[in-house]
RNA sequence: GUGGUUGUAGCUCAAUCGGUUAGAGCGCCGGACUGUGGCUCCGGAGGUUGCGGGUUCGAUCCCCGUCAGCCACCCCA
């Protein structure tokens, strides 16, 4: 038996690799695009960070050890604990709102499943220092874009938009006590799953009038601002700023990808306010990106009174969602150009043109030995690359070099001394390349 | 953590009722091809049939266990 990876960890092969930078790209790409700073904190952190205030389900599922040091240590199950400790020790000094984002890898000790490893990517953007919807509007809009950067429209991703604070105005309107609204919140969580019933027996055993649950369960057929207003009236006014958050995304032209759905809850009990799932339309995945506003988590962890906001993306289900929508990356050649010696004597020779050219910033391979010729072009043309440079004794007389156009089928000589600004005519240097792997011919 | 289900070459899959040395395509390596690639043809490597045990004259096939993948719970990123 061969060794394997641990289960839920993942081996990136150069392919698996190239759409995993694909993701990144298009994370770092999106979210400078909106002005967010880049930063990073330690993967493995004091286990008191999670245990202390984000939630204790997250806590069972932790990779804990003890240190050589005598600590007990966790590594990060998710970014927003070390995003507290960060900025609280600088509060003062950082200039509101923060704009920040983050591509950690995290790590969770549970039983993998498709969509769900131990292992994984993600893409954290937090908004920090602003209280008002424009903010809320602001990160969705954010999650949105890297969507639509990595090709995917409003017919391929949903977002379902919720707000706790409208939720407990729900409640509150309805007449359901506050002690039982976090029942009642795994109740809508619930809706249209299997264990729904039993959670909804469990509200009613812990004291809600059925008429009660009954009228909570209209909350799922809230699709519009209208269906809202006719059902709970009273709970309209809490609801404004999840109303001025929505106005805002569709003047952003983005409304079209949110759906107003109050049974979003969300598992973290740090959400203080809107909260919202990225989902693929035909639902057939898991969520790709959850998030929402925590107004008080910086204050239990940092002790800093700030609001704030964010999400988490993480690269599994998203992944999963670009090979099934077919929007894959291109496979790129790795190299520019290739370099073909004609035999032995002209190893020196390769070697001074290659080096020359790499340190043009051009991508370049050429045989490592004693090759025929035939076999050269064999090997470029299976790397993908569309050009070869050929070099044997007859170039060498009349100090030239062979250009060969492996897409085109042509060769001509270039001169060897100017090699560089002759080549930069045909060939663009170095990894801004756009052939495709399989292209020259598809090409043009 | 619970329940169900599936494990054959790097990949996708065969193998009659339990019966000889577990096959094919793709991929990989080599040759035809010593200054001209893709195509073609030929050859080769690669498997303790996930692992362990049991039943049997004989197990890829049946039984048990285990590990791993998948699905549903659970939980959420």
């Amino acid at each position: 038996m061969q060794p394997k990876a641990l289960p839920g960890f993942r081996d990136f092969y150069p392919e698996d690799f190239a759409l995993r930078a694909h993701i990144f790209d298009a994370w770092r790409t999106v979210a400078r695009r909106y002005g967010f700073e880049e930063w990073d904190g330690p993967p493995l952190e004091s286990l008191e960070l999670y245990t202390q205030k984000s939630g204790e389900e997250i806590v069972g599922q932790l990779y804990t050890f003890i240190d050589k040091g005598g600590r007990e240590v966790a590594l990060r199950p998710e970014m927003t604990p070390t995003l507290a400790r960060v900025v609280a020790a600088r509060a003062n000094g950082l200039k509101k709102p923060i704009r920040w984002f983050s591509i950690p890898q995290l790590f969770r000790y549970e039983r993998q499943q498709r969509g769900r490893l131990r292992e994984h990517f993600q893409l954290n953007c937090d908004l920090i220092g602003e209280p008002g919807p424009l903010g809320d509007a602001e990160i969705i809009a954010l999650a949105i874009d890297v969507m639509r950067a990595l090709g995917l429209s409003s017919s391929d991703v949903r977002v379902r938009l919720s707000d706790r604070r409208l939720l407990g105005g729900i409640l509150r309107e309805i007449g359901i006590a506050e002690a039982l609204h976090p029942l009642a919140y795994q109740v809508l969580d619930k809706v249209g799953r299997s264990d729904y019933l039993g959670r909804r027996q469990a509200l009613c055993d812990a004291g809600a009038l059925e008429a009660h649950v009954s009228r909570l369960e209209q909350v799922r057929e809230i699709r519009v601002w209208a269906d809202l207003e006719a059902a709970f009236p009273g709970a309209v006014s809490v609801g404004q700023p999840l109303a001025e958050t929505i106005a805002a995304l569709t003047a952003m032209g983005l409304g079209e990808f949110v759906d107003l759905d109050l049974t979003i809850v969300r598992g973290l009990a740090y959400y203080t306010g809107t909260v919202f799932e990225l989902f693929d339309a035909a639902k057939t995945l898991r969520a790709i990106c959850g998030g929402g506003r925590y107004d008080n988590l910086l204050n239990a962890i940092g002790g800093t009174d700030l609001p704030a906001l964010g999400f988490g993306m993480g690269d599994v289900v998203l992944g999963e969602l670009l090979r099934d929508r077919r929007v894959l990356p291109p496979l790129l050649p790795a190299i520019d150009l290739f370099v073909a010696g004609v035999d032995p004597t002209d190893f020196s020779d390769v070697l001074a043109l290659a080096h020359e050219l790499r340190d043009a910033n051009y991508r370049i391979e050429y045989g490592l030995g004693s090759q025929p010729l035939g076999k050269l072009l064999k090997l470029a043309d299976a790397r993908g690359v569309r050009f070869v440079l050929v070099l044997g004794e007859t170039e060498r007389q009349s100090g030239q070099v062979m250009l060969k156009d492996l897409g085109a089928k042509s060769q001509h000589m270039i001169p060897r001394s100017a090699i560089v600004s002759a080549l930069a005519r045909v060939v663009p240097p170095a990894a801004r390349s756009l052939v495709p792997v399989h292209g020259p011919s598809s090409h043009g």
